[in-house]
DNA sequence: GTTCGTGCAAACGGTTTGCAACAAT
DNA sequence: ATTGTTGCAAACCGTTTGCACGAAC
């Protein structure tokens, strides 16, 4: 997988064979994962690899652009590839994030809020999927 | 103060000193404290009210409907006397997180989306907040 | 005297950190 | 030789739980 080494790069990060397990499974997925859905997935392929390492590559790609955290979800925090701006849909149920295109939703008004400069913004929208 | 002790009532709680000691701070707070929040600032007037009592309270105040949590800020989850719906503005420096009301901002499109049932959303906001 | 609420300490889950071993340049 | 990366264990923070004591109907 060549372009992950590339993305790597790009971001400044040096590409070791444990970053690019990480990168490998929480660049692709489009679901939501924690730090441990991570661990847990990639000990698959590396079982060597530790906790530490997986929440310290996750942090440094969050820090280099790569990913976002989203504090979506309570107890944990989320990571997410699509860092481009988008919403997100939750559902009650089984507690799993979607990613809802930026222009499936459209918000009006948070530009003349008196008193906040918005700089960014997402809706979260909470309910059930239903069958696709 | 009198309507605290009815505002539990009316919700089927039974009123000791320690609930009302953290409602008195709780149900008139328009911050958004964590639970530890709640625990220092009850802790000055009550020295002997336990952090658990203070979780196990919250977490009833919860149920019973006269809080919300919300899942806005990483690490730790808020409190927000606010039950009705409304969106919500966090100052970026100061991880601050203020209300916004239901009608400043408007969203539409979300009773379009395919493939989810949308119960409830909110729209959450981040910048800076001006000198007001 | 039974029910409910409290306080303490221990346990827990998610995350970070200190440190020694280990590449890699 | 220096710098950066890994793995382990311990520490840490926010939260929950078990249990014995105490208050209230």
């Amino acid at each position: 997988m060549k372009h992950l080494l590339l993305a790597l790069r790009s971001h400044g990060i040096q590409p070791t064979a444990q970053r690019l397990s990480v990168a490998r499974f929480v660049l692709g997925a489009d679901s939501h994962p924690t730090a441990d859905d991570v661990w847990e997935k990639v000990k698959q392929r590396s079982p060597t690899l530790s906790r530490a390492t997986v929440y310290n590559t996750l942090n440094l790609f969050v820090e280099k652009g790569l990913l976002r955290t989203q504090a979506v979800r309570e107890g944990a925090l989320v990571f997410d590839p699509h860092v481009a701006r988008h919403h997100h849909f939750v559902d009650e149920e089984t507690g799993a994030i979607y990613d809802v295109p930026w222009e499936a939703v459209r918000v009006t008004g948070e530009k003349t809020l008196q008193g906040y400069e918005v700089r960014d913004y997402q809706v979260v929208m909470r309910g059930k999927k239903r069958q696709s």
